[in-house]
DNA sequence: ATGCATGAGGT
DNA sequence: CCTCATGCATA
């Protein structure tokens, strides 16, 4: 908290390339979820709370074009595992890892830095192509959209291997920048392994996370390439930490109505003495949670209910 | 590892 | 205003 009076933001944050990073343990393993499928975002507004899971063959939300429907499954996973797409039914023990944090950077192309090229780079996704015959031979290798369980045990095996590399999350996010020039930071490669991120988007980071990790096990000499992309001028806002009480009123109110309207924000805002602005992210960052993976709902320990609701009482206005 | 935040694209 | 991808700053 010291920090505060300093320097807030300015481009004075000159981080030297060492990066003791902190990853450290990951107590929670992906839970199983029931899903029901079928979600629909913005639109209407019905009273379901997490009945649809994104998972399990229901990731068009915007990609969705009139005219083409492809709604091709790799395997339909409809035979043997249960419903629960991201079951995770092995407890991974948390792997013994030294927090070496001996890495410089992740590898990079032989002989060529391709360090220019971070623009307009943009990945093609969806790459269904009109497979009318009788295709049915799978293997799990292909760059098909693959299922939920495939990511899931792609990202414990993407850690795994990473960690016996030596390398820190924030490496691999440096590595591919410099491999194909789409950075990414340390929060993403984390959320990555955690399976915190949208089907869609594990699905577009799958890739490239993959090509890093045959790169990093045949990289001998691995380079190290050491450049940072110029901070931006960027004022950003002191992140507002709200209170856990205030948070509790919030998250009641949000079981109540995960989309409350401009005024309900407004008269909610007010009621806890907080820029209108801050709880709008709240209700956005919150709704974003509830969609990824890794329901919050039953811990490991197959008891108590997931929240505690002694109130819910909407009295406001 | 995660909470709050920014920004682009869409409605 | 929303969703969605992403990340700085923090606990």
């Amino acid at each position: 908290m010291a920090t505060a009076a300093s320097s807030p933001y300015t481009l004075l944050s000159s981080s030297p390339m060492l990066h003791a990073d902190s990853q450290a343990m990951q107590p929670a393993s992906p839970y199983r979820n029931h899903h029901k499928l079928l979600q629909s975002d913005y639109g209407h507004a019905l009273g379901h709370q997490w009945e649809g899971s994104p998972w399990s063959g229901s990731m068009e939300q915007q990609d969705v074009k009139p005219g083409i429907i492809h709604h091709h499954s790799p395997h339909h996973n409809s035979h043997n595992s249960h419903p629960g797409a991201w079951g995770s039914p092995v407890s991974h023990s948390n792997m013994s890892y030294s927090q070496t944090g001996f890495s410089v950077n992740g590898i990079m192309e032989p002989g060529a830095q391709g360090q220019g090229m971070h623009a307009g780079l943009r990945d093609t996704l969806s790459p269904e192509h009109g497979d009318l015959g009788p295709h049915h031979c799978h293997d799990h290798s292909d760059e098909e959209t693959p299922t939920s369980d495939e990511l899931e045990h792609f990202a414990k095996q993407f850690k795994q291997r990473r960690i016996k590399l030596g390398f820190t999350q924030a490496d691999v996010g440096l590595a591919l920048g410099t491999l194909y020039g789409n950075v990414f930071s340390q929060t993403t490669i984390c959320r990555f392994e955690a399976l915190q991120l949208s089907f869609k988007n594990m699905c577009k980071l799958k890739p490239l996370l993959n090509k890093w990790l045959e790169e990093a096990d045949s990289s001998t000499g691995s380079a190290s390439s050491i450049d940072k992309i110029a901070a931006q001028g960027r004022k950003r806002k002191k992140r507002t930490s709200i209170e856990v009480s205030v948070k509790g009123v919030l998250e009641t109110h949000f079981l109540k109505c995960p989309k409350p309207s401009a005024h309900e924000i407004t008269s909610l805002a007010d009621s806890l003495q907080l820029e209108k602005e801050v709880v709008r992210v709240w209700f956005c960052n919150r709704r974003q949670k509830e969609k990824r993976m890794t329901p919050p709902g039953e811990p490991p320990p197959p008891h108590e209910g997931p929240y505690s609701h002694g109130d819910t009482s909407c009295h406001d206005l």
